[in-house]
DNA sequence: CAAGTCGTATCTGAATTTAAGATAACTGGA
DNA sequence: TCCAGTTATCTTAAATTCAGATACGACTTG
């Protein structure tokens, strides 16, 4: 049994993070080799399993292609 | 001798999460209080000893009085 | 149905990071 | 100098993260 992170903000997160990654076409090993990363990486981003660093978080914006400002807006204005 | 997380990015960060607290007059003891931590916590992150997760981050604008979407905007448009 | 492929999830043990709490070090004022 | 406030650093246990392997599930094709 793994321990995941719970706060509605932080699924609310990783939420779009699969939906941006699913938006732009890439798997997570696609995704993954872009950041010099493991599939497995990117599996426990999206499963809640590590957390997401900001710099880590400008990066994936980038890549998958939105804007990191307008996503941090988004997600301040949500509950927790 | 402590590892400490180094692109010019992530310095810059923590530059401003210093700076902001010292504009908002807080101490990282106090600062540290209301993020339900300890000093040596906030101590940590502004020596770039612990990495910044994106909803402490939304946490600490919130607390520090700034915008995070505008200090992300800031932040992607720096080099790295 | 069997076998292969593709994408994602999960496991393992080791390495790294983080934490609490204590304490040291620095700073400015009386 | 002494003290109080602030920040930096240390220690060691606990938690997280990692690479890599492997399992799983959905599809496809013969």
């Amino acid at each position: 049994m793994v321990k995941t992170l719970g706060t509605p903000r932080h699924q609310s997160l990783i939420a779009m993070l699969v939906e941006k990654r699913e938006a732009s076409g890439l798997t997570q090993t696609q995704l993954a080799t872009r950041l010099g990363e493991y599939q497995s990486f990117v599996a426990r981003l999206e499963s809640g399993q590590r957390r997401v660093d900001v710099i880590e978080f400008i990066d994936l914006a980038n890549i998958l292609g939105f804007d990191p400002a307008a996503a941090i807006k988004r997600l301040s204005a949500e509950p927790n």
